[in-house]
Order: structure tokens, then C-alpha cells, then sequence
DNA sequence: CTGTTAGCGCCTTCAT
DNA sequence: ATGAAGGCGCTAACAG
């Protein structure tokens, strides 16, 4: 055994500690654990002792014995993505004010990344997992299951999955999309792209089909096609294919759509966006089209930002509290640590409506 | 002691592995831990058992006997912010990639809070430490030297700390603003403001008090004042206090500060913003002003975006290579695991000028 | 109130 | 090639 194994240059651990104190181990670890009863004199002495070799607890001797790791695991799709930072920020904000950290592990919409990550939480035995999956099928969600089988309580964040029956905090896509297409509507628009929607490979024909292929996929796309076809049907306007991109999610795909729904027959007068980078991705169209907006095309999109406050025109934007969606999500799931009885239930948030002046009445009305 | 401490339900060990498989304690642990020898008969049997009992390893069991935890700790001002994600995200991709999960911890440029996460990454035993530090005073680095001291390998990212001779992996910030000025000279302005400078209460009204209260900040502040500076004095041009806005930095102060410049009775003619926060809050007074861009006034500014491309001008930026950012530091400290010494370096990564339209000469010329 | 003792699950020498 | 035994640093019963 090397001599070093486990034991670095400079770390002194509670034997030394107590021998150093002249006091046995146990009273060394009551002190320094600060757990049990301990004299003043002796306390002093031990701390005293402790501050002189600069000893630090070894949490994972701790975490060994009491097995409780005082660590949450994170699994988002994308830790360099500002929505997910945000909502991260949010997680460990209030985790770490109760003595919590975090392992914030990025899957890019893989299934077998989430699995992975999954996996390596519950070897760190993380005391809770908080996940923003990209499980939707019975199918796809053993690895969570699996989780919960070991005991670790898991808490989903920003997309819920109905087969789990587990607390889910979410915030109100379907309502937020159907209040900001349905301003479009009362602005006179008839003819609302929307941008974008499930990934299939071709836009389904009908209605029914693209339901059927949202639910599928990601739940927040899902809930804000519905809110969007929502809208559509209280107004009685019919639901037209050639108005929802489908496919992949991309800047420059979003541009191509926007742009083939420019030149439709029947124009497009209004898009809604889902997202930013589909509203930049959207913009794009409009410059290249040479359109204005709101002149030529009304506009509204999701996540707020500083940017979209000083374009010209300012836009119109859902803002989502990210970060209160994280803080939410680690409340729920500290709160179980606490012997709180989890819920259980889905935690909706509610997104903003930031009215600006990116709409205006279609140009011929 | 508690039936179970340590042991929740379904959490079959090492021992329980080995019995079901019928061998001893230490063929498991070699098979299951991938070292030693191992016949394939009894490996077979081990991993039969293994799979049948639902088996994981104990990460930080290990940890304790080997010391070392396959977990590296990261501090950074904010994982909120879209910079921090993104070299957050360099950093997790690749050292996910090489094994190694991350501890995020943000200290919101509080240095009581960088002690404290370096405190807590110590304790968890974190294999290395890498950390854009808010410290710049030699007394004020006392937790990384501690940290050092304890043998846990440390590289800085995004901020260089002269005292401190270690790995730093930065971007040319300097270099960068220099060439944004000197395009913002070249074009014909002489009246070139800056937005923003270090955080002091009041502007130091000579440009050596400047130097000197920047370098009891930010690094990158600092060095970014340096370049505006360096190409102002190449070209001949005075440096004006009134120019650079020093203080509190929020996007409210950059609108503000922007406007007192435009009121100035020799008026500014370009800006030059050092971070995103500046560029929207010098667009907002721009805006307010009634003044069009590059019309009226040229504006360059640091962290490119989509946002930027779409805005009205598309706006001339400095682009950042933040997840090289994140990955480099990442590397460089994972290869000093492989043996390499650490060369106690700046290692500079270049950033990249994207022209777009914010840039014109000004109105006289 | 304090010290002794026995684990937590794994890795690792040391015999066999 | 395999098994037995000890130790990583800490917590937690238990005895005193």
C-alpha cells in the first residue's frame, strides 16, 4: 500500500487531530462534527488543535458512514444553454443554502447520456436527482425508476412525464402559448406560423398526426403546440400543415421555414416562436425578406431577454422564471430530505406575457 | 445503529455480490472494479450476480480507499450567466469525456463565498480545482494556497492572478479591445467611451489612478481598460476621464453612464462595452437619445450572440471561445492526473472580431 | 461527559 | 488465480 493512499500532503484527520488535543477520537469527532456533548475545556482544546494542523472534515468519510452525501444531482439537457443555466442557478442557490451541492451533468437530448448520468449520480450516491428528462415513452423511463428503486427521491424539472407520478415543476406552457397566439389573433391575424414544433422527419398532414408525433417528443413542445392549436380552434381558424415547422430544432432551419412560410400562397402575417433561437433564427427571414416588423409581420416568442428589450422593434416575450423553476425544484426535493411526504403532484409555474410592440393588425386590415 | 445506515433498500454491496456469485469478497471486488486477475469462469459468475442483484458500485467507498474521487470542483462567479455556462460547459464536456464529473459552485464575485466553495471542494476531495477567482491581492489568495498546500492541483480560468504562479487559461482581452478600438479610430472617432471600467466609488480623474483602481479589480476589466488605453495612445488621442464609466456595473448604470457621455459638450461618438450587460444598457440610451447606430454613433462591444447578428444594425462584436475556454483549463489540469507537470503558464486564447454594421464614421466626417 | 469499539464498502497487500 | 484480513476517516452505539 503506498504510503500516501488516501492521505495527501497536508491532511490531518481526526485521530491526529485528538491525539494532538490529548482527548480521545470520539471526543474529537463530537467536537469537530459538532454533533453529541463536549466539555468547553476539552472543546477548546480540540478546536485549538484542529485550527493548528488545519484540519478539514473528510466528507467522504461522512458521507461513508452516515450515508448521506449532502449532494444533489442535476441531469439538463444543456448546462451552456441560458434557460437551463438558470434554472441550474436556481437549484443550487437554494440547495446550497441548506447545506446542499450539486453534480450538474449535461445529456444533449441523449437518452443513453441521460442513463449514463443516471447512473454515475446514483454511484456518487447523491442524496436526490433533479432531471429535466428527454423521456417520454413507459418505456424510456427505467433508469429513473431505477433511481427511485434505490431509494433516491427524484423531483422532474421543466418537463413532466405523466407514467412516473413524481413531483414535476413546470411552469404553464400551454396556457402561455395560447395567451400570446391568441393576442395575435385579436390583432387581426388569421394566418400564425408556428416555430417550432416536433422533430419528425415530415410534417405530418393532419392535426391528429402532429399531436401524435408531439407526444413523442419533448413535453414543453408538446404543451405549447397545444396551446397554440388552442387558440387557433377558439377562434375558429383552421389548422393549416404548412404553418408549423417541424424537424430539427436549428438557428438556420428556423430561418428556412420562416422564409418557405413568407412565401406561401396565403402569407403568413404572424409567427410565434418557442423558442430563442427559433426567434432569431425568425428574424433572420424577415431581414432577408426584407419585411418589418410589426408593419409586415407580427412577432412574439419565448424567453425573455435584455436583447429582445432593445431590438427595434422591442419584442414581445414570454419571460419564464427559470431561476424560481430550479429553486422550486430543490425545495420540493429538500423538503423531502426534511421527512417531508413527497406530493407527488405537478408544480406549475407561471410564464409573463411581456407586451412591447413587436405586434400590430395584419397589414391589410 | 440504524438497520440500514449507509444501506437503503436495493443497494446490494460488494460482500453481497460475492456471496450470491459463490466466490470471495476480493474476486468480486476485481472483477466488478476492473483490476487484477480473475478467471473467466468466476468472472462470468460475478457478473451474473452482479447483474441479477442489481449491483453498483459505491463511488465514494472507493474514493475513500483509493483517494481519489473522479470529481473535479469548479468556481466561478455566476452559472446564471450565459459566459460561466458556456465555460462551465467546455469544462464538463471534456472532463465527462476523461472520466471526471464536476462540482459547480458560484460565488457571485463575493470573495467570503470563494473561500467557502474552495472549503467545500477540499472537503468533498475533489481530485482538482479550477476557478475564475474574484481575488487579485496577494493577501487575498490565502484559500487557494491552502488548497495547493493540501496537494489538490488548481487552474485558473478566465483570470490570471500574477502572485500566484499557476496554469491560467485566459483570452487575449487586451489584444481584443485594442483592435476593437483602433476600428472605432480608424473609422474617424476620437471621442471613444468606454463602458464599463473597475468598480470604483468615484472616477479617478487621472488615467494612473484609473490603471491603479483597475488592478485592484477583475483582471479582465483591467486588461480590457489597458487595450482601450493602448489604442488611444497610438493614436495620439488624450485620454478623457468623462469617457469611462466606472462604478456599479448593471445594465441601469451602463444606460445612464451612456447618456451623461452623449450629454457631453464635446460629444461622444462611439462606444466600446465590455460585456453584454453594457452593449444592451448603452443601446437603451442610445435609444432614449433619439440617436441611430452606426449613424450618429459606433458601438463595438464584447460577447457576440445571435442577438446581435439580428439586431438593427447587426452589431460589430467580440466573440469569446468560451467553451475553449472551459475545455483548455479542463485539459490542462486533467493531464497533470496523466503525470504531466504542471507548467505554471498563461496559456492566452485568441477571441475573434466580428465586423457587422454598428461601425461608421462619425457624423462630422 | 468521555473513551472504546465496531462498522460503512471498497481496495490491496499477503498468504495460499 | 483466489481468499482472508486490514485499513481509508468518520460516525454511532455502548460502557464507564
Amino acid at each position: 500500500m503506498p504510503a500516501d493512499r488516501g492521505q495527501a500532503a497536508g491532511r490531518p484527520t481526526i485521530s491526529e487531530v485528538a491525539a494532538e488535543a490529548g482527548v480521545g477520537r470520539a471526543t474529537a469527532a463530537r467536537t469537530l462534527g459538532g454533533y453529541g456533548y463536549v466539555s468547553p475545556e476539552l472543546r477548546e482544546r480540540v478546536l485549538a488543535a484542529a485550527a493548528k494542523l488545519g484540519y478539514r472534515t473528510n466528507a467522504l468519510a461522512r458521507s461513508m458512514s452516515t450515508g448521506v452525501s449532502h449532494t444533489l444531482g442535476v441531469i439538463v439537457a444543456d448546462i451552456g444553454n441560458p434557460f437551463f443555466a438558470g434554472v441550474v442557478r436556481g437549484i443550487s442557490d437554494t440547495s446550497r443554502a441548506r447545506g446542499f451541492d450539486t453534480i450538474v451533468l449535461s445529456t444533449y437530448e441523449d437518452l443513453d447520456e441521460e442513463v449514463a448520468a443516471t447512473n454515475v449520480l446514483i454511484d456518487k450516491r447523491v442524496d436526490g436527482v433533479i432531471i429535466a428528462s428527454a423521456a417520454v415513452d413507459r418505456g424510456e423511463v427505467a433508469h429513473i425508476r431505477a433511481a427511485m428503486d434505490r431509494g433516491i427521491p427524484v423531483v422532474l424539472v421543466d418537463r413532466a412525464i405523466a407514467s412516473l407520478d413524481l413531483d414535476a415543476v413546470v411552469i404553464d406552457n400551454r396556457d402561455a402559448a395560447r395567451e400570446a397566439v391568441e393576442m395575435l389573433i385579436a390583432a387581426g391575424h388569421r394566418r400564425v406560423g408556428f416555430v417550432w414544433g416536433p422533430p419528425a422527419a415530415e410534417a405530418p398532414a393532419t392535426r391528429r398526426g402532429l399531436l401524435t408525433e408531439a407526444s413523442r417528443n419533448l413535453w414543453t413542445d408538446g404543451e405549447r403546440l397545444r396551446g397554440y392549436l388552442d387558440a387557433l380552434d377558439d377562434a375558429r381558424i383552421p389548422f393549416d400543415p404548412e404553418l408549423v415547422m417541424v424537424g430539427r430544432k436549428t438557428e438556420e432551419r428556423a430561418t428556412q421555414e420562416v422564409a418557405r412560410m413568407l412565401a406561401l400562397p396565403d402569407r403568413m402575417t404572424a409567427v410565434f416562436c418557442t423558442e430563442t433561437d427559433a426567434v432569431t433564427g425568425a428574424l433572420r427571414a424577415l431581414r432577408a425578406a426584407g419585411l418589418s416588423c410589426p408593419r409586415d409581420i407580427a412577432l412574439i416568442g419565448f424567453d425573455d431577454s435584455s436583447w429582445a428589450a432593445v431590438m427595434e422593434p422591442p419584442l414581445t416575450m414570454i419571460e419564464q422564471p427559470v431561476h424560481q423553476l430550479g429553486a422550486k425544484a430543490a425545495e420540493v426535493l429538500l423538503d423531502t430530505f426534511e421527512g417531508a411526504e413527497p406530493r407527488r403532484e405537478m408544480h406549475t409555474l407561471r410564464s409573463r406575457l411581456v407586451v412591447r410592440s413587436s405586434v400590430a393588425p395584419p397589414p391589410g386590415a
